[in-house]
RNA sequence: GGGUCGGUGCCCGAGAGGCCAAAGGGGAUGGGCUGUAAACCCAUUGGCGUAAGCCUACGUUGGUUCGACUCCAACCCGGCCCA
């Protein structure tokens, strides 16, 4: 193995939970560079929610390494398959998607990727799975099940404990993981990306590939990011999670909000920071954990708005939140100068979504108007241009007179 | 198909005719402490109403009752056991 290959190995390395194997992956990476033919490199997206965070980027990112290394992304929309439904069987409120919808989903989808990869041509190719799942026959989808066992198939965690636990294990289900198999064979992967949930699925796609007579993808599993709740998987669903569209601020504020000890999880996965660097920021006896954690911040937000947006980001955060001023901007609220009730001002406000939780807010001392917390959720308020309404720590609106 | 157990607020779960907007826990939110970290402490956690109070809610639809989350019937959905 030359040198630059154990250099890429490494950096290729960095951030995995596991590769199917090290050892073909140096193969691969020799043969590419010798015969200068770019590795095509794998990820199925699921188009059933149609924005990404950064649990997603941390696959990406590691896609984006590969490109940078002169390798080729082949993003597979999984189009035919979500429209048949979940595969996890779990999730029985996610409703079955239409393909309009799925197109939406997958368009935007792709747009924020683009944040994360290198979108030119040569660099990234995206292909739907419905291009050959509707063409495929019966007779052989059999033959794509004939590569595998039922045992095999029940190796997987989630059947194996399924049904142990006496919950339904469907089918079709069993068809899920032999379908991404497939497409690792039409799209003749070398290597395939996921997150360690979809090792099964992924490992698959080897020997689906061997029956199909072809060398095996390497399987690369990432971490799961851990949601700011620092409990459960980042996930939509869940609430916890940052997006790419988020507003710098808000991008910002949600990483300060993240738990110390999370903080050398996302420095590894969600920054290109070195190991040794990042060891010296999250020791608290180097470097003050707040510190670090406005580095953390700012570095992801400069990912997805530039240097200049995480800087400002930064202030403002410090201005509302360390010092006790108010945001620069926030939202105006448009209203006559007739007296109202305080509640009643939180609710045409938008600060609260009903009446009585307006009150619960006063009487907890969570309002002030104009900086001065108020503790009567009946009294009076004469609405005045430029008055400011403060709900809690950042719920902001200011009042404008029609 | 037969038997049996069950479906309660965001989630889990207690309640078995009035004292039930429904114990307890989790989560979430507000306040305190801080570094909007963690931990910890206090509080709140259906809607409307200034308030008294009213309305909606315990799978669905009907019924019994002065009164039903609690009893009855049918139906829908799920678990388990048997076939």
């Amino acid at each position: 193995m030359t040198a630059d290959i154990k250099k890429q190995l490494e950096l290729l390395k960095r951030g995995t939970i596991e590769i199917f194997n090290e050892v073909e992956l140096a193969e691969k990476l020799t043969e590419s560079a010798g015969a200068n033919k770019p590795l095509r490199i794998k990820l199925g997206l699921d188009p059933t929610s149609p924005d990404i965070h950064l649990g997603h980027t941390v696959v990406l990112r590691k896609m984006r390494q590969f490109q940078d290394l002169g390798h080729k992304a082949v993003l597979i929309i999984g189009d035919y398959t979500a429209r048949i439904g979940d595969p996890t069987g779990q999730n029985t409120t996610r409703p079955m998607l239409t393909s309009e919808q799925i197109e939406k989903n997958a368009k935007t989808y792709l747009e924020q990727a683009g944040k994360i990869l290198d979108t030119s041509a040569h660099k990234l190719e995206v292909r739907h799975n419905s291009e050959w799942f509707e063409k495929l026959t019966l007779m052989e989808m059999i033959q794509i099940a004939a590569k595998k066992t039922v045992a095999q198939m029940l190796q997987r965690d989630s059947f194996k404990l399924r049904l142990e636990n006496d919950i339904d294990v469907y089918t079709h289900e069993f068809l899920y993981p032999l379908m991404q198999g497939y497409d690792s064979v039409v799209i003749k992967s070398d290597v395939e990306l996921g997150g360690t949930d979809q090792t099964f699925n992924n490992l698959v796609g080897r020997d689906i590939q061997r029956g199909y007579g072809q060398k095996p993808q390497v399987v690369i599993t990432m971490p799961i990011l851990v949601g700011l709740d620092g409990k459960e998987k980042m996930s939509k669903s869940k609430g916890n999670y940052i997006g790419v569209t988020d507003q710098p601020n808000d991008m910002f504020g949600k990483i300060m909000s993240i738990s110390d000890d999370m903080m050398e999880n996302y420095f590894t996965l969600l920054t290109d920071f070195a190991g040794e660097k990042i060891a010296e920021l999250v020791n608290p006896n180097k470097t003050h954990p707040k510190e670090a954690k406005i580095l953390l911040g700012k570095t992801i937000v400069a990912q997805f708005y530039g240097d200049q947006a995480a800087q400002l980001a930064a202030a403002e955060f410090d201005n509302i939140f360390a010092k006790g001023q108010l945001p620069d901007e926030m939202p105006e609220i448009k209203l006559t100068a007739e007296p109202v009730m305080a509640s009643k001002l939180l609710m045409s406000c938008g600060l609260v979504p009903s009446g009585s939780e307006a009150k619960r807010m006063v009487k907890q001392g969570g309002v002030s108007v104009n900086g001065s917390k108020i503790s009567d959720p009946n009294e009076q308020i004469t609405p005045k241009d430029g008055m400011v309404i403060q709900v809690g720590k950042r719920k902001f609106a200011k009042i404008k007179i029609k």
